[in-house]
RNA sequence: GCCACCGUAGCUCAGUGGUAGAGCACACCCUUGGUAAGGGUGAGGUCGCGGGUUCAAGCCCCGCUGGUGGCUCCA
């Protein structure tokens, strides 16, 4: 039975029967074969070894690309590849030590592995491990894939005693039970190094270019903390040396426009030990930067309908027990903090610690009756009420916003006429974050919301949420900042777990749709990923290092109001719940300053930089003249010094240089004559030119007021 | 929290058991120089904290603390 590949080009080739990957690319030409590492059959990849027995289209995969790019899918290979190597190695240095699961990944590999109790591993192994792979490169040997019959397998892997990779099968199985389980022996089955593996692979060992091992972590099993815990291996490989050698080098370069780097050398922040783990102290400019995003953002809030309001950084326990925060989430908040007399009265009655705990982490029968009855579910178990008399009351640093601006909705009356009601509040909470989470300003454990609480008719919902988009659209735009993505996370279509009507879902549902589309961004649709209460938006970007972070979030809540027990008078003249809509669309300022020192590096739009303007006099004869020139800017609002330093020209450019100042205004006798100032723009490495003083103010105040991305004083 | 690595001047770092160092930044002096570092002098340190080993510890050992990377993209 002949059948028919077609290539990446359209062509076609017939073969008499069932062909190797490899027998096609010999069938094109002898290079293609010689370079080819795998094959994709349609779309899949698979081993340059794998059987084609149908028509399919079929292409060959190289290392480089026709365009000379390099190949996703060969970079695939070869690290899946390098984890088997890698693996095989540690086991030659560590006996004892099981392999658990190895995938590559976008730009590295790990593998996870249980090492024996007493034979943990270093840093300071890696430099053998990696000769044990320069060996094996070496020897070339091919990767041999062999598939085994089910039983066989298992019984195998029983044998062997490993019940990571048994685990690995059974779940392929359960996944699909007439799954083929294959091996992949690294040269010869039954004589070299063998690993339980779905593949593909390179052909041999020797075409894997280049391999480094990264860094050690630890991480559970099936990524559940209370399971065994793993060391993972991580490690990278490319083509060639010179490309791992860019790869080491452009992490390197990375890790210099960090925020933490940039912001400690750029003054912005900073984070005291004696203050607090995850604790941001911002700094005269870090403040600067914070204060005018957030001058900027509750200007566009206020053009929308908006109204500000401010609340303080805690509340009693009870206030938490009725939103539900606590002690649900208990572990991601800070302890509770008692009344002294309690604690006196507690402590002088013999209370134990856990009796205390219950007390304060129990609910009245009026409480619980109360949110029970309103929301027509039992939130609040019966093994949570306690009399009145035992429990404890006390405060509890806000882990959110919303229970404060629900209390200010419910503090008044409001009619159908006057929906929606916007609540605003930089709001500042606290969190619990594990001390290993902590990153810069990234990861902090308190943090000042942009946040909003938007009470509305569920008719105004869908407005509701395009206004939250169009209010992102506004401000990224502004900042330049084009590489985010969009979850829109739904409901699982199957749980019941959700409160809420299936319609208001629905639409909701829509809205949220209709509205990410709006933005002209990637998004995805992540049904289960919408909290229980209502579906939602989230926005996320990536750090210099490449890791993710959610900036902000809308959400629906259909939950909330309820248990605040909220209402409006409608047409009808009788209460309706409102729906919630919480969010804020920058996340946090401490986090989004951090991305926003990254995605500048530092070097701030004039609008948002500490010190928009340097006045270099070149020698002290001109001093004076820049006072002058300090003293018009400075009256233009412009936020501007002067160095008078005796330095020459060059070094206090160089200085200037390094705080990444938007202008430098040099000025010397020539200038001075002329009421002038001799420009130096920021990035421009040259003298820019003279300009008259009244030209520069204008204009770099216009600059300012427009929150322009580009420096355009020379352009205007 | 868990695993690995790291913690020396404000910053970047050197210092392999024998009297704490460099560059930058800072202060002062000389220099008054037209576009990315002129020259000199000086000040600045409980070497993260606590314990131990030693005649002697920044260095070796133990504990703590803080930081960094990571803690599934289900074979």
């Amino acid at each position: 039975m002949s059948l028919t590949i077609t290539l990446p080009d359209g062509s076609k080739k017939s073969f008499p029967g069932p062909v190797s990957g490899s027998e096609v690319a010999q069938s094109i030409g002898q290079r293609l074969a010689k370079d080819a590492l795998g094959i994709r059959v349609d779309g899949q990849l698979r081993d340059l070894t794998a059987r084609i027995d149908r028509d399919a289209a079929v292409s060959i995969v190289t290392y480089k690309k026709r365009d000379g790019s390099v190949d996703p899918d060969a970079l695939f290979l070869m690290r899946h590849s390098a984890a088997h190597v890698m693996a095989e190695a540690i086991q030659r240095i560590v006996p004892g030590a099981q392999l658990v699961y190895g995938p590559p990944l976008e730009d590295k590999f790990y593998y996870d592995i249980r090492f024996p109790d007493d034979r943990h591993l270093r840093e300071s192994d890696f430099a053998a491990i990696e000769a044990e792979i320069a060996g094996i490169l070496g020897e070339n040997r091919a990767f041999t894939r062999y598939e085994e019959a089910r039983d066989a397998c298992l019984a195998r892997l029983k044998r062997e005693g490993n019940k990571y990779k048994l685990d690995n099968a059974e779940r392929a199985l359960a996944a699909d039970p007439d799954a083929k389980l294959s091996f992949y022996a690294t040269g010869e089955p039954g004589r070299n190094w063998e690993d339980l593996c779905r593949g593909p692979h390179v052909p041999s060992t020797g075409r894997i270019g280049a391999v480094k091992i990264l860094s050690l972590a630890s991480s559970y099993w099936h990524g559940d903390e209370n399971s065994d815990r793993l060391t993972r291996v991580y490690g990278t490989a490319f083509g060639s040396q010179a490309e791992l050698d860019a790869y080491i080098r452009q992490r390197e370069e990375a890790a210099a426009r960090d925020h933490r780097v940039i912001g400690a050398r750029l003054r912005l922040f900073h984070i005291d030990e004696t203050v607090g783990q995850g604790l941001i102290l911002w700094t005269p400019a870090g403040s600067i930067v914070r204060k005018e995003l957030q001058s900027f953002i509750s200007a566009e809030l206020r053009k929308q309908g908006y109204t500000e309001v401010f609340t303080p950084h805690i509340g009693r326990l009870e206030l938490y027990k009725t939103s539900g925060h606590f002690p649900y989430y208990k572990d991601k908040q800070f302890t509770p903090f008692l009344e002294r007399e309690d604690l006196d009265r507690l402590s002088s009655s013999g209370c134990t610690c856990a009796e205390m705990v219950n007390r304060v982490e129990g609910v009245s029968a009026r409480l619980a009756a109360g949110i029970n009855e309103r929301t027509g579910t039992q939130t609040i178990t019966p093994d949570r009420i306690l009399p009145d008399d035992q429990l404890l009351g006390g405060f509890m640093l806000r882990p959110m916003n919303c229970p404060h601006h629900a209390k200010i909705f419910g503090s008044a009356p409001h009619s159908y006429r006057d929906m929606p009601v916007r609540l605003a509040e930089f709001g500042t909470v606290y969190r619990w974050e594990l001390s290993g989470e902590l990153n810069g300003m990234t990861r902090v454990r308190g943090f000042t919301q942009d946040d909003a609480h938007l009470f509305c008719t569920e008719d105004q919902v869908p407005a509701e949420i395009q206004g939250c988009l169009s209010l992102v659209k506004t401000v990224f735009a502004t900042l330049g900042i084009k590489d985010f993505r969009v979850r829109v996370g739904l409901r699982d279509p199957d749980s019941d777990k959700y409160t809420g009507k299936r319609e208001s879902w629905d639409k909701a549902e829509q809205a949220c749709r209709d509205a990410a589309r709006s933005l002209g961004v990637p998004f995805s649709e992540e049904p289960g990923e919408a909290a229980f209460y209502g579906p939602k938006i989230d926005f996320v970007v990536k750090d210099v290092i490449g890791r993710e972070w959610q900036l902000g979030t809308v959400q629906v809540d259909y939950n909330m109001a309820d248990r605040f027990d909220l209402s409006y008078t409608g047409p009808d003249n009788r209460p309706h719940r409102p729906v919630v809509i919480h969010r804020a669309p920058f996340g946090s300022m401490e986090r989004f300053c951090g991305v926003l020192i990254e995605h500048f590096a530092g070097a701030f739009p004039t609008w948002l930089a500490p010190e928009q303007v340097r006045v270099l006099p070149i020698s002290e004869k001109t001093n004076e003249y820049a006072r002058t020139v300090e003293d018009a800017l400075r009256a233009a609002g412009v936020r501007v010094s002067t160095d008078l330093g005796n330095d020459r020209i060059q070094g206090k450019i160089k200085a200037a240089t390094d705080w990444k100042i938007p202008y430098l205004l040099i000025v010397g006798p020539r200038d001075a004559e002329g009421r002038a100032v001799s420009l130096r723009v920021r990035g421009v490495e040259k003298d820019a030119g003279s300009m008259p003083l009244d030209q520069f103010v204008d204009r770099i105040g216009r600059e300012i007021a427009e929150r322009r991305a580009e420096l355009s004083v020379l352009t205007q």
